[in-house]
DNA sequence: ACCTGAACACCGTTCAAGT
DNA sequence: ACCTGAACACCGTTCAAGT
């Protein structure tokens, strides 16, 4: 919360080097990604914005994991739990997941990476906490909710990663026509379905297929019991 | 499917250097990848590999992503496309699907990179014809099903990504313990359904997960039209 | 205890020059 | 057309030495 604190100089010098800190490590870290991507944040050039050199950043984090992680954290405080329609607790729940998922969806590579290493920050538990919630006013068994979680994580962080506008690993347009030109060459004899497919492919917007997605599962987690577990 | 044809040499010298050829330096990533891991195939290490300079690898691939890329339709090759099962079709789905995340297991790296350049290869292509099969089997009007296969493979990458076992970032037990114990240290005042479910986090085994993950996409594609399109 | 310079061991990609 | 050496612009992490 302190990123760029004054140490009180007494001589007026240009501004003073702040005091290193993890705070001020991971607020600085949010900026450059902010500004620049995920991919410039690293220690080299998070030292160089702090005025140190990259060693001095071990001290306060273990390794660009981490700190990648709590910049997750970080961003995940920004979704929006308190889903403003009254109706279903389903669209309760879409609203949500979809918040989540636009945070993410700004920022791609992040999302990749909250699936390799697992969050565990105040933000995530919050987002954890108000899915298990909704899932209980749907009368959804507490088991089953917690692995419904899971899976609903699961669905909308990949989306974010799949789908992400930003920090394109190429460029995309060229892969999906890349796909579309797969799907449309694919000749009928050895691929009939997805011969017949390549018209539908590009059906409905980017926004229809991820509700369709999230009702998909909510509508699975209520019909599929944990076997032998819960009724 | 030549990675390593000797040129014909007159006079007996060390192995005559392969002419490069795109197969050969795929073939050649594959090797690296299964005795290495992913990280490990990189432009300079394949070049090493090839006895010669990274420069000249460009002739015949795009960037390292297109590499890679390339590396995941290789291994496509070996999922398992006939379910042994002729029980439901529900359970030859899984069946494929369970085959295709264990071929991805090995290698989360490349689940990971899955999620952000499209496939769009020959074994993905045969992947995606047996599934929509198997759905058109179920009797799923031909669009949902395009959209349910997206959600189906998303889901399987997902769960690969997630929970593969080779190439992890950090200590993924170690990970895990911080996440249950962030979940077993919340407040019960704060986060009471998080509290609550601390004990049974850890309920089942990955692949019952897994299973009860697929089964609960299945389920939910068949009981969900797409918004205004299928019946 | 905290901070640092310097080093080690790597990356992807480009480009002018060669064959 | 294909191949290459050399360069440019970066990485993460460690470690001995300083304050």
């Amino acid at each position: 919360m302190t990123p760029r604190e004054k140490a009180p100089t007494s001589r007026r010098e240009r501004p003073a080097k702040p005091a290193l800190s993890r705070e001020g490590i991971v607020a600085t870290a949010v900026a450059v990604m902010r500004a620049e991507g995920l991919e410039k944040v690293t220690m080299r050039r998070l030292a160089q914005e702090l005025d140190t050199g990259p060693a001095s950043l071990y001290v306060y984090v273990a390794n660009t994991a981490e700190l990648h992680a709590a910049v997750l954290d970080e961003l995940l405080g920004e979704v929006d739990l308190d889903a403003a329609s009254d109706d279903d607790w389903r669209d309760r729940l879409v609203e949500v997941l979809t918040s989540y998922t636009e945070v993410l969806f700004a920022h791609p590579a992040l999302a990749r990476m909250a699936l390799s290493v697992r969050p565990h920050g105040e933000h995530y538990l919050r987002l954890v906490e108000r899915l298990l919630a909704l899932l209980a006013d749907g009368g959804v068994p507490p088991e089953r909710a917690g692995w419904g979680v899971d899976v609903l994580l699961l669905v909308a962080t990949a989306n974010a990663a799949e789908h992400g506008t930003r920090e394109q690993t190429g460029d995309p347009q060229a892969e999906w026509d890349a796909l579309v030109h797969a799907v449309q060459e694919a000749p009928a004899a050895t691929y009939p379905y997805v011969h017949a497919l390549a018209a539908s492919l590009q059906g409905g917007t980017p926004r229809e297929r991820l509700a369709w997605c999230f009702h998909v599962v909510i509508s699975g987690i209520t019909h599929t019991p944990i076997p032998g577990t819960d009724s």
